[in-house]
DNA sequence: TTTAGTCCCATAGATAGGCTATGGATACCG
DNA sequence: CGGTATCCATAGCCTATCTATGGGACTAAA
């Protein structure tokens, strides 16, 4: 599959620490297999880019919302897994409505006029 | 009115602009009008600091997207006025749809497991 | 008349998140 | 064997947003 250079315009901004944590949420997963999911599930709109990626996985794991540890993939590679804790799920279900909120607020505002 | 300092969250990082322009596609408006205007249309969600709007404001107006002039409020004191400019009209359009695409795509990230 | 509060502008500096660019290693396939 | 896909990781930059600060002017209350 790979991943493809787009032409600009890959994330909104702030919603990739969800995104992360919405796909472990699931599935023990790997950084690579992270970005793949959110890129496929998304239809290809959203793209991580691994310089965003990777520092996003450890900015969570310092912040003790995800674990990892070293495994192999199901292509034979070395691979870092990781998955959520407990701390963050809670972080999940907290940026889940705080987004919804955020948006919906942004709705109003773009609402046609009254 | 005033703006009370909240704690905490204030936008959705990549929504200012977007948010000004729309708020101006409505009514010509000077800074402090504009960032009043998106905290009541968003129930109190939604605030703009100053040291983010003035900022912003002088980026679209560099980019042609709003022109302005000085000008008086209501209030008898002396305001610097904001318009849309065409190409605003279409960087708003074009921000709109593009943000409808992402929060879509992200609600697919998001949405319940198959 | 002083004072507090609101309205309005503006900028400097820090911060942080995301991107570009780069590098490396291994497995698989044609 | 060369190319492609898989996988990790970091340095450096860019830029948007926030914090903090400052100032001017009008208004209402004490």
């Amino acid at each position: 599959m790979g991943l493809k250079k787009s032409e600009r315009q890959e994330l909104l901004p702030g919603t990739l620490d969800m995104l992360i944590l919405k796909t472990l949420s699931r599935q023990v997963l790997h950084g690579y297999g992270i970005a793949e999911h959110i890129r496929q599930v998304s239809s290809e709109v959203l793209t991580v880019e691994e310089g965003s990626l990777y520092p996003a996985l450890q900015r969570l794991q310092l912040q003790g919302l995800i674990a990892s540890e070293w495994g192999h993939s199901v292509n034979n590679r070395r691979a870092r897994y990781y998955r959520l804790t407990a701390a963050g799920r809670r972080r999940l279900g907290e940026s889940e409505s705080s987004f919804a909120r955020l948006v919906e607020a942004i709705a109003r505002v773009m609402k046609p006029a009254t």
